[in-house]
DNA sequence: CTCGGCAGAATTTTT
DNA sequence: TTCTGCCGAG
């Protein structure tokens, strides 16, 4: 009933060309309150659609509102939409606010999901096809890992020239790009060890069939060969996905555009759902290209932009969209927003070292606590992990509650790795990585001569590890010792196998860690973590009870490396640039701004121009989570893996506009030229022409001004002036000195002051 | 087999 | 500086 009374007046309405006016009064009310682009993009059913979605202007709602009109119009049913997200909590999100919207759960949405949950359900149903069983492993990267380094070893290469981290990354690099070992080119394969790059590839996805293990890469790249090699499955899923939605378009790699290209096929209903300028994962294989070339790939596309932010204050987007209009290629947006108050200027100041700009932070919050704002309203986004150490160390101190988001993952420790472990054995025998994993874990005195005994035993009667260990276990060929351990291992194992037909699993898994003797050797560790990983054992035997079974927990497990937490205490949030995206506060903190940190010199030597470009909209992506306030600082001196160096403001801080900005600078700060009365007055007249004219004048006395020096490191860095042999030049810790020699980016400088030194030619300037 | 000491490396990481 | 991973001694 509900379905003919929403079908005819929508279609009457939206499938034709009536203007949005004549919108009949029965529209549904989901529909309410979305302004005229939003609208559109909701509306927009047939034909492909690019959504440029900038921060903040409602991205989500437009996405989950097309799926729940879609469904509520009954244009297709649940199981004939694909709908693709990033995350677990997008996919998460995005279920339960359709479900809000049209009432009630969703049920039947089988296909929405992260990239790799539905290419492993399509990889699961046509599994053998790629040479796999249908119950195949998912490997994490630490599996993925250790199989590498085998495959390294077994080639007789030498590992320590040679790690399995670079064979890894140049895999995963050619799986990102869709490329099988034998579409990997000549050249490219040449890579590592000598030329053996593709060769060892080629081993490696032989072992992962052998293994009946898939990792994160074959996830996509498998059912990509499946689609290429067998029309007609390719066409059964071309027909059943009516409409396909893929959220976060921006940051899809090769290997995911060609999937969707295949899948949507000659179904053109495809919407995809992007902001180019919060493009940050490029150096995951993320191709930028692919939202800037929808509108080719999909001719007649329809293209909408969002631009009406709803988040920010028009300050904060003023100095965001300031920075990346530096930003060359870009599709261009600007955001704006109806509010009439600008709202506060974004604060910038100068600090001595990470150590007092951890001491500002803490402070600035603790006073925005007490004039009764939330601290998990607020934010500390950092560049780089390292960084937060800083932070953590300083709120500890206060006693300022914290949290950490994003940090190591839950199931990332090595306490639940073992514990899966051994669930992976017990629900499935020939997981050989698994039960390597823990085979002396706890210690059971099984060590290289036993296991490489037992590999070669499985080898030659080619069985699984764990049988091997049992017919070894049997048998007189090892020491009595190391014979009787594996016997019992085996024995264990048959005996929990057993118990899992009986006992729910989270029952078992305890039974399992009891009996294995993995929770009395922590109990026995005397080292501080060993309670914490008790606990988080305990957590996960917790969450265990929630899945229908083993084999469901597991599944979970392999792709969504997450467990809920749910603490709704009021804390600071504490995370990386990178584990902010998608998220807003009140209150950001941008510590850190520093040529050489932010933007990364790393990225800037591996990418020129491009790495700036990703680490500009980084910045961008830290500005634009703000709602009402953002801090950014840069410290003059920072501990740099034990050694102190000194920066220079990040050019950053030079693209921010200055109508925008309000410039503090610290007592102290760069300590040796400046007293606090100058630095007063460098806070409240950063601009003024009349400064500007002081601190040159200064210069030729003292050394150059923030201003100067910032333009000085960009012009440096993009290569206009570069070091010479003999060239005087001035260093903000050490004073003046003559280059004596110059090794790529880095320069032997010999200084009045402090006598010859090493350093980054980021930290001089021309003097 | 296990533990201790030492060399060498140290961004970002949705799955 | 701090962590990791490997090698040699017990």
């Amino acid at each position: 009933m509900a379905a003919n009374s929403y079908i005819d007046p929508l279609d009457a309405a939206f499938g034709g060309e009536t203007p949005a006016e004549r919108r009949p009064a029965a529209e549904p009310a989901y529909l309410r309150g979305l302004n005229a682009e939003q609208r559109e993009a909701v509306l927009a059913l047939d034909g492909p659609v690019l959504v440029l979605a900038g921060a903040g202007t409602g991205k989500t709602r437009v996405l989950t509102t097309r799926l729940a009109h879609i469904l509520a119009t009954r244009r297709a049913w649940p199981s004939q939409i694909l709908a693709v997200t990033f995350t677990n909590k997008a996919a998460r999100e995005m279920k339960e606010r359709i479900g809000a919207l049209i009432g009630g759960t969703v049920e039947g949405m089988q296909w929405l999901g992260t990239f790799h949950a539905i290419g492993a359900r399509i990889l699961r149903r046509h599994a053998e096809l790629a040479g796999l069983k249908s119950n195949f492993t998912i490997l994490d990267q630490d599996d993925q890992l250790r199989l590498i380094k085998q495959v390294i070893e077994a080639e007789n290469i030498d590992e320590k020239r040679w790690p399995a981290r670079t064979m890894a990354v140049l895999i995963d690099g050619w799986k990102n790009r869709g490329l099988l070992p034998k579409d990997v080119s000549e050249s490219d394969g040449q890579a590592f060890a000598f030329g053996k790059g593709r060769k060892l590839y080629e081993l490696y996805q032989a072992r992962l069939k052998s293994l009946n293990a898939a990792d994160f890469g074959d996830l996509l790249l498998e059912p990509i060969a499946i689609f290429k090699g067998n029309h007609e499955i390719l066409d059964e899923y071309q027909k059943r996905f009516r409409y396909m939605l893929v959220d976060e378009y921006q940051d899809t790699n090769v290997a995911q555009y060609l999937w969707l290209r295949l899948i949507s096929g000659a179904n053109k209903n495809l919407c995809v759902v992007g902001d180019d300028d919060q493009s940050i994962y490029a150096w995951r294989g993320a191709e930028v290209e692919n939202i800037l070339r929808f509108e080719r790939d999909y001719p007649g596309a329809k293209v909408i932009r969002l631009e009406r932010n709803y988040r920010s204050t028009p300050a904060i987007l003023g100095a965001a969209s300031g920075l990346i209009k530096a930003n060359a290629a870009r599709l261009g947006k600007t955001l704006w927003t109806e509010s009439e108050d600008q709202g506060e200027k974004v604060q910038v100041k100068g600090v001595w070292d990470a150590e007092e700009e951890a001491r500002n932070v803490a402070s600035e919050a603790e006073n925005l606590q007490r004039k009764g704002h939330k601290f998990a309203d607020m934010a500390i986004l950092v560049r780089a992990a390292f960084q937060m150490r800083e932070f953590e160390e300083r709120f500890i101190a206060l006693g300022v509650p914290y949290r950490v988001v994003g940090g190591p993952r839950f199931y990332e420790r090595a306490e639940i790795r073992d514990a899966l472990a051994y669930l992976r054995v017990v629900a499935q025998g020939d997981d050989d990585l698994a039960f390597e994993r823990i085979i002396n874990k706890p210690k059971r005195g099984l060590g290289d001569a036993s296991i490489q005994a037992l590999h070669n035993h499985a080898r030659a009667a080619d069985l699984p590890l764990l049988m091997a260990a049992e017919e070894l276990g049997a048998s007189d060929e090892l020491a009595p010792r190391a014979r009787s351990a594996l016997s019992d291992l085996a024995k264990s194992f048959a005996h929990w196998q057993q118990q899992a037909a009986l006992l729910p699993q989270a029952e078992l898994a305890e039974i399992v860690l009891d009996e294995s003797g993995y929770t009395d050797a922590l109990k026995a560790d005397k080292s501080p973590e060993a309670a914490g990983r008790l606990e988080n054992l305990k957590e996960l035997v917790r969450s265990m009870e929630e899945f229908e079974s083993l084999a469901a927990f597991l599944e979970h497990v392999s792709l969504v490396m997450e467990l809920e937490n749910n603490d709704s205490e009021d804390r600071l949030n504490l995370m990386t640039l990178h584990a902010a995206k998608g998220l807003e506060f009140e209150t950001v903190f941008l510590p850190g701004w520093e040529e050489g940190l932010f933007p990364s010199q790393r990225t800037m030597d591996e990418k020129g121009n491009a790495g700036l470009e990703e680490e500009r909209r980084l910045a961008y992506v830290g500005l634009t989570r703000a709602k009402k306030r953002i801090f950014v600082s840069f410290a003059a001196n920072r501990r740099v893996h034990g050694q102190w160096q000194s920066a220079l403001p990040s050019r950053f801080i030079g693209e921010l506009p200055e109508a925008h900005i309000d410039s503090v600078a610290n007592e102290g700060f760069y300590g040796n030229y400046g007293s606090f009365r100058e630095n007063q007055e460098f806070g409240s007249t950063y601009s003024s022409p009349g400064w500007r004219r002081a601190q040159e004048a200064r210069a030729q006395a003292r050394g150059p001004s923030i201003i100067e020096a910032t333009a000085k490191v960009v012009a440096s860095a993009t290569g206009v002036a570069k070091f010479g042999n003999g060239e005087r030049v001035f260093h903000q810790k050490f004073g003046y000195g003559r280059v004596v020699a110059v090794e790529g980016n880095k320069l032997l400088v010999d200084l009045e002051k402090a006598g010859s030194k090493r350093v980054m030619d980021g930290f001089v300037v021309k003097a």
